[in-house]
DNA sequence: ATTTTTACTTACTTTTAGTAACTAATGGCT
DNA sequence: AGCCATTAGTTACTAAAAGTAAGTAAAAAT
């Protein structure tokens, strides 16, 4: 009766995020909003390489790394690899050799957060290329 | 045979982010990630509280975001606004009185991005919750 | 003794985020 | 007429973060 799809779509998007902020009440409440703060320590503009290298090569060291991602340089990937470990999203592994060999690879948290993440960004990319009016 | 379900899964991951740098190779290319420009533009600090609100209210004024955003000041709204409207996520309604009234909304894409987003945050609670080891 | 390798630091510059105070345009009040 | 309130911002400034280029430690190989 006069609901269209859109309504519908509106009315689930609301409930969503309702829900949403309840759950997020009592971060909020103390000032600190944990999703947006691990999406901002993923979405950076190395982040997401670092973990798509990592999910596609499993175990990296730094240079490799430093190799495979376009750009970056070695302060900006320490910067990185220390955000994303301090988040849990990643491993580092150091062995006690000269000269020194550090390898990298997801954490299980990091491997489920990248494969929602290269969901996300391979219907953004479908999204993209058909832009919306 | 010896192959566990984290394996499996690795390689579905591992098969995602491959179809993924091949979906995202021709922007690359040119030395851009549309996929990180925006998750980076809605994942700042004030992005996916604006867009939140707007998808529980379906419509508010520049000064109604404001009191709702606990926090955020005028220029970071119209900082956030902006780059918002310019991803084609909100729309941006100008009525012709004095004073000055100035209505946002979601647009269909932006809508359905912000499901996406809070199905994301979503997830990523329950797991922040009980945190990985 | 010098060079090589690796995984970083350190000191510095540039860019971005954020704050506080101001503005235009009109209606209503005294 | 003069003054205040309202709305949606802007302007000029400061603080913080991102980014660059050069340096470092420690041992093994030449």
């Amino acid at each position: 009766m006069g609901v269209t799809i859109a309504d519908n779509q509106s009315v689930a998007l609301k409930e969503k995020i309702k829900k949403y902020f309840w759950k997020t009440k009592p971060f909020m409440d103390v000032g600190c909003c944990p999703t947006k703060d691990v999406l901002a320590a993923t979405t950076d503009k190395w982040s997401m390489f670092v973990l798509f290298n990592l999910g596609y090569s499993n175990t990296l060291r730094f240079n490799q790394l430093k190799e495979k991602i376009n750009g970056i340089s070695a302060r900006m990937l320490t910067v990185t690899l220390k955000k994303l470990e301090s988040n849990g999203l990643i491993e580092r592994k150091v062995f006690a050799e000269v000269p020194p060999r550090v390898e990298y690879s997801l954490t299980e948290f990091g491997a489920q957060f990248s494969e929602r993440l290269v969901d996300f960004g391979d219907w953004f990319l479908d999204q993209y290329q058909t832009p919306p009016t």
